[in-house]
DNA sequence: AATTGGGTTTGATATAGGTCAATATCCGTG
DNA sequence: CACGGATATTGACCTATATCAAACCCAATT
C-alpha cells in the first residue's frame, strides 16, 4: 500500500526545463521551444511512494517527466489496485483526463523524481498559434492510444511468458530511446506492480523470470535485470508487431 | 475470416452530414456546425464485410460513424486476428492512426453502414480557429485513452463472468446513449468476435452467456439479447466504476 | 551486528478456462 | 425448399495459472 498522503512537491522556479531534451521531437524552432519553456513554469521534485495526482482530483496539466520512475494505477473500491502503466523520463503523463477534466487513476512516484508541470489550458492554447505543437500534442495522445491498445493486445492473447518477455523488451527499448543501456537495468517496481500490469499474480511473474534465468534468455538478481539473449526473447512473442507498451 | 479486398464504397455528396445529431456536443453554434460540415464532406456506404481502412494504410480521416456497426481488429502475423473494439452510430473510429500516420489495425463493417469522413488535416487546421473544436477534439481522443484503459482494466483484472456483464453492460449503455432500447439489442458480431475482444475462447463466451441465462440474469436467443436483470448484471462486476469500453 | 519487515522465491494443490470433439442451429443460395 | 457452410451450444478432458503456504533474502534501522 502507498503512503495515504500526498506531499507538498518542493517548488523549483524553473527558468529552462530543458525540454528539448527530454520531450520533443527536432522539428521545433529555438523561438518555439523558448515558448514552451516559458509556459512550463514549474519544476517539482518528488520523493519516492508521493503522488503526482490521484483520481478523482481536477486535471490541470500534463507532466513531462525528467528523471526518476512513476507508475499509474487505479483503486478498485474493493480495495485491490491495478496499475495501468510506468512512466520514465522523457514520457508525458496525465493524458488520461482530458476527456473528463478529473484525472481517472492515481500517479506514484516509484523513485524520487522530478517533472516539469505543462498547465493544459495554456498549452491548448498556445497550440492554436502553433502547428508544431498541436501536432506533437495529437502525436502523444494518439501514442498513449496505440499503447494501451497494444497491452489490451497483450492482456487478450498472449500468456504469462509472453506477456513477461514484451514486457522485458518494452522497457528495454524505452531505455535505449533515454541513452541508457538496453540490455541492463534497474526495475523500479515490485513484481507485484509487474504482475498488476500484466495481469498475472506475483508468484506466476517470480516463476517465470527464475525461468527466464534458468533458460539463459536473462540473469536476473531481485530488481537488477540483464537480457542475455534478446533474440530469443523476441522470438517467444512470435515477431509481434514492437508495439510500445 | 473476412473477406480479402476493400470494395470501393459508393461516395455520396454530402450537403449535411447531420453532424450534431450523431457526434457533437451541444456546446457548437450553429455558424461552427456549419464549418465542420464543409469539412466533411463525404458521406460514403458500406456493404457488411468491408474494409474503411486497413492496418498499414495511410492515415488521412476521421470518420463518423451515422449508421452501422464496425469492428476493429489486428492481424497477427500468425493469422490470428485480434479484435480491439466494436463502433456504432455516432462514434468516431481512426483514431489509432495519428501518432504514425499509418493505421495500426483494420477496420471493418459488420453491417451495412454509412460513414461521414472528416479529413484529419482540415479537422486540425480548422480547430485551431475554433476553440470548440479543438476541445471537442481533444476529448475524444481522451475518451479513446479511458476507454482502452477500462479494457485493461478489465483484460487484466477480470473473470470471464464479469467480463462479459461489463461488455453487455457497456453496449446497453451505448445503446441508450444513442437512443435505442438499453435492454434488448442485436449482437452485430459473433461469438468469436466478442471472445476475440474480450479475451477469451468463443466456447467460454457460449457457455457463460448460457450460464447467465440459466441464472435468469439475461435472456439470449442467437444474436438477440435482453437484459433482464441489470442490478445483479451490474454487481457482478462488484461496482466497478463504470468505464466506457 | 542483530532485528525486523517488505519483497521474493519455491513448492503443493485447486480451478477457471482452454482444447478437442460431437451435434445443433441459423442463414444465404441455388 | 433443400442444401451446405458458418456459427453456436454442450460435453469431457487438460493445462496454465491462481491460491495457499513456507522459507528465504536483503535493506533499512536500531
Amino acid at each position: 500500500m502507498q503512503k495515504a498522503f500526498t506531499a507538498t512537491p518542493t517548488q523549483i522556479a524553473c527558468s529552462s526545463c530543458n525540454l528539448r531534451e527530454f520531450c520533443l521531437p527536432a522539428d521545433f524552432t529555438e523561438d518555439e521551444i523558448r515558448q514552451l519553456e516559458t509556459l512550463a513554469s514549474l519544476k517539482r521534485a518528488y520523493r519516492r511512494g508521493d503522488y503526482l495526482y490521484r483520481s478523482g482530483s481536477r486535471f490541470e496539466s500534463l507532466y513531462a517527466i525528467r528523471t526518476g520512475f512513476f507508475k499509474t494505477q487505479v483503486l478498485h473500491e474493493d480495495g485491490r489496485e491495478q496499475v495501468t502503466g510506468f512512466q520514465m523520463p522523457g514520457e508525458i503523463i496525465g493524458l488520461d483526463a482530458i476527456s473528463t477534466d478529473i484525472h481517472t487513476c492515481d500517479a506514484v512516484a516509484l523513485e524520487d523524481s522530478e517533472i516539469c508541470e505543462l498547465p493544459f489550458n495554456r498549452l491548448e492554447k498556445l497550440s492554436r498559434q502553433m502547428p508544431t505543437l498541436q501536432r506533437h500534442l495529437h502525436k502523444i495522445m494518439s501514442r498513449e492510444i496505440v499503447r494501451d491498445q497494444g497491452i489490451m493486445l497483450l492482456l487478450g492473447s498472449m500468456r504469462a511468458e509472453e506477456r513477461l518477455a514484451a514486457f522485458l523488451l518494452n522497457l528495454s527499448q524505452r531505455f535505449a530511446a533515454r541513452g541508457y543501456s538496453a540490455s541492463s537495468f534497474r526495475l523500479r517496481m515490485t513484481r507485484q506492480e509487474i504482475g498488476s500490469y500484466l495481469g498475472m499474480k506475483l508468484e506466476t511473474v517470480s516463476r517465470t523470470l527464475s525461468y527466464f534465468q534458468e533458460k539463459r534468455l536473462i540473469d536476473v538478481n531481485n530488481k537488477s535485470i540483464e537480457l542475455l539473449d534478446m533474440p530469443r526473447l523476441l522470438a517467444l512473442l512470435g515477431q509481434q508487431p514492437a508495439t510500445p507498451l
